[in-house]
DNA sequence: ATAAATCGTACGTAATTCGCAAAACGTGCT
DNA sequence: AGCACGTTTTGCGAATTACGTACGATTTAT
């Protein structure tokens, strides 16, 4: 489907995050190094060549700020900020600095992912307009562009837990998604939610698609494992 | 869809600047080499050959000045400046150097590549002639260049914001655009204003819609994610 | 100087999310 | 077959969040 894969360096001192970004990372597709601090991260940056960086601001030692004006005296490869959430005087800090985009905790995977592409894409090439990125099965598709999932009998009509829930199904068609899973998609990671949570919105999510002319059975439960979406 | 793409030497040494400007001038389907210095830009001037110069004014070293005396001993190509807010006087100073026009930073998208056609079309041939710059959607068309959106119940009367608001949503018919997107594509700088202000102006948006005889609808809420504006 | 446009805040309302608790279901065992 | 146990489904109300709208302050254009 693609060439080269992009390599990131991703640049966080808590595990939980740079599990999550790197899980996500990896499952679409792009190939990730992970450091906790800013010193191996230039010495990486020197070594290897990355297509993007992501780093945090706060870090152990050298700050994410001070890592983003080294490296972008080396290089003039895009640089994607993570951050507590509500600290709206960073956002200006850190672009004016010359990153190029940034992102505020909590966020999901697919904000994170939108993020990357957009970045990358800015970097070179760009990917084709039209490339659509739709998934389709079992005649249901679903315009992760649009925000759309429709079929035959039209439009479904989800809130955006239950996109982001379908989302996460359809991309696995076929396969059981777990619980767990599924919070980390939909939900983005250190959500602290239950997971019996998860059966309450597959609920509401088999609902609409019912109500909407279509077979709820098309997620399936797998007993003592999640979810499964009909291939 | 073109014949072949124009270069642009884009010259500023603000990263987030250049990036801004070059993936605008990607995103219109022109070519751009970027360089933070005079001294790189005069060389790579001499070794290939642009259809167009974008300096900013304040340089380390060579001043932007300094730099449009020296291209203009060799070239005749258009020179477009940039600058920082409030410096009228560097206007007029600019232009009789020989630039041959001015944009003042902060400066939104859609600006900058009006003002890099316009001199493009100066310096050569000229677009094509009937090559209009114009989105239709839903039965509303928006032309570019006259600044107009109408349709079949006439002209809809817009402010430059609610314009380049609509502009961004038709551009991208039948997809989500987030706040953030509209906030670089209509108002030019990302972060500079509350994303909470894109839906005062969007209501505003869609009151001039509907007074004009035009369904509001046609500007779609999508909860959690942005709007979006009917295919 | 006057008018137009822009921006942000405040607040009401409606949509969404969440998790408990009870009911229904599936499974294995006797 | 019937029972017991763990799992999933479902209903429902409370808390949260997003959105629309109004209004006033500020900036910009004429």
């Amino acid at each position: 489907m693609n060439e080269t894969p992009h390599r990131i360096l991703v640049v966080d001192d808590e595990p939980s995050i740079t599990e999550f970004v790197s899980y996500a990372l990896k499952k679409e597709g792009f190939f990730s190094d992970v450091v906790d601090n800013g010193e191996d991260a230039l010495a990486l940056a020197s070594k290897n060549s990355y297509d993007l960086f992501i780093l945090d601001i706060m870090l152990p030692g050298m700050d994410g700020y001070e890592l983003c004006r080294r490296l972008r005296s080396k290089t003039t490869v895009p640089v994607l900020f993570l951050s507590a959430r509500d600290t709206e005087l960073d956002k200006v800090v850190g672009l004016e600095i010359g990153g190029d985009d940034y992102l505020a905790k909590p966020f999901g995977v697919r904000e994170l992912i939108a993020r990357v592409r957009a970045l990358l894409r800015r970097g070179s090439g760009g990917d084709f307009p039209g490339a659509s990125h739709a998934i389709t099965a079992s005649n249901i598709t679903l315009d992760e562009d649009a925000h759309t999932a429709s079929g035959e009998h039209g439009e479904i009509e989800l809130t955006p837990r239950e996109f982001e829930l379908l989302a996460s199904l359809m991309k696995n068609a076929g396969k059981v998604v777990s619980r767990e899973d599924l919070l980390r998609d939909a939900w983005g990671w250190e959500y602290l939610t239950e997971t019996k949570t998860v059966d309450t919105h597959i609920k509401r999510l088999r609902d609409k698609i019912e109500s909407a002319g279509y077979d709820p059975a098309l997620v399936e439960t797998v007993r003592g494992y999640g979810y499964r979406f009909k291939a």
